[in-house]
DNA sequence: CGTTGCATGTAAGGTGTTACATGATTAC
DNA sequence: GTAATCATGTAACACCTTACATGCAACG
């Protein structure tokens, strides 16, 4: 991977990155100049409800690389007192390569990996109360991520390009709603009907 | 990582395995022996909808490591005509392993890697025409995956350790089915209210 | 007669993480 | 005074995937 394949006319060049490279590329599609410090904060305050929670130095070692395939440009950005900034804006062939792969690559399928679900799935080998306050500790951490995503939602700027971020985030909303009271559901199910027998342990 | 470490009595042993490792110990948790092949196949069907769907080669690899560890035991299962297979079951250390994970680790954060809202997010760069087509393709495929969640939850034997098992993949229905729902919400948010400007692009 | 399913495994390499190094400023 | 925030980056390494190698049986 990461090596730029030219592909027809030999313009747009298409570049064939992971989905994180175009993540970071899409941040920095907005027109902004940002930072890799930036670049993460608002990573966790929008893109981690719904596609990734991206380590700062990743993001760090991400920039280099588009920057190499000039995909991004960076400058010194001297701050008084503090060390320098390095801040980032998306150039246009890295603006046509992020627009090229969203219309043309063929969206793979979403994954949810939830540690949860995979504990009450072996639910055999655990007493039931050890579900009942796992589930209830999830229970709390989703009402967490619910507060922080209407946190984000209020503060998205009400102009063009935001009206995106803010309709993805509202659909995030809903997963998460839906994953609390599915939740709720599932505890009061386990309890209504508990073991006879005493768990396989 | 993949170290045992011996805590406090000596026993039992508390073993630091990726969570991935523990969805395999918990594939034989359920007592039947399995090979490679049996767990991949099980792992399609049901672990998939929340949690992992593991590379075939990465479960072979997994099993080495959970045997060299003590944790399962394989024996060769001569088959007639075809080729042998490796029949897996988990040991008692094994059984303890999962046993304590579960009890002991505080279940990280549930993680959700969604290519469509990612896409959507970034949805200034594309016509309004391209997220729609985008977002029905994505409806159409949840209709599959679910339409595959109900098989699985008929394919589960009504015993009792299957409880569990089932009860997951009913939970998992419902955040299919809610991504069902605010997926066509979203849909017809973007249509109802159209760009006034062209896309920036 | 080609594809799909059954069945196992190795090799190579990319993705993404944690740990570490560094240092000024602000808040408790 | 100690923690948190701002700010960047390197090194090491674990995780997991794709590609490849192999081969029989059954279905259309």
């Amino acid at each position: 991977m990461a090596t730029v394949e030219h592909v027809g006319g030999d313009d747009p060049p298409l570049v064939a990155l992971p989905a994180t490279a175009y993540a970071v590329l899409g941040l920095l599609s907005f027109g902004r100049e940002l930072s890799g410090y930036d670049i993460k904060k608002w990573a966790d305050a929008s893109l981690r409800h719904f596609y990734w929670a991206p380590a700062i130095s990743h993001i760090y070692r991400e920039l280099q690389r588009l920057e190499q395939l000039g995909l991004v440009e960076g400058h010194e950005a001297p701050q008084d007192g503090l060390r320098n900034k390095r801040m980032y804006r998306i150039t246009a062939s890295g603006r046509a390569a992020v627009t090229a792969w969203l219309v043309e690559s063929p969206g793979e399928t979403p994954m949810l990996k939830h540690p949860v679900a995979l504990r009450v799935w072996l639910g055999h080998l655990v007493e039931p109360d050890d579900l009942t306050r796992l589930l209830s500790a999830h229970v709390d951490r989703l009402r967490d991520e619910l507060a922080q995503i209407e946190a984000s939602i209020a503060g998205v700027r009400g102009d063009d390009a935001m009206r995106y971020p803010a309709a993805v985030l509202q659909w995030a909303k809903s997963i998460y709603e839906a994953d609390l009271t599915a939740s709720q559901t599932l505890q009061q199910s386990l309890q209504r009907a508990p073991d006879a027998r005493r768990p396989t342990r």
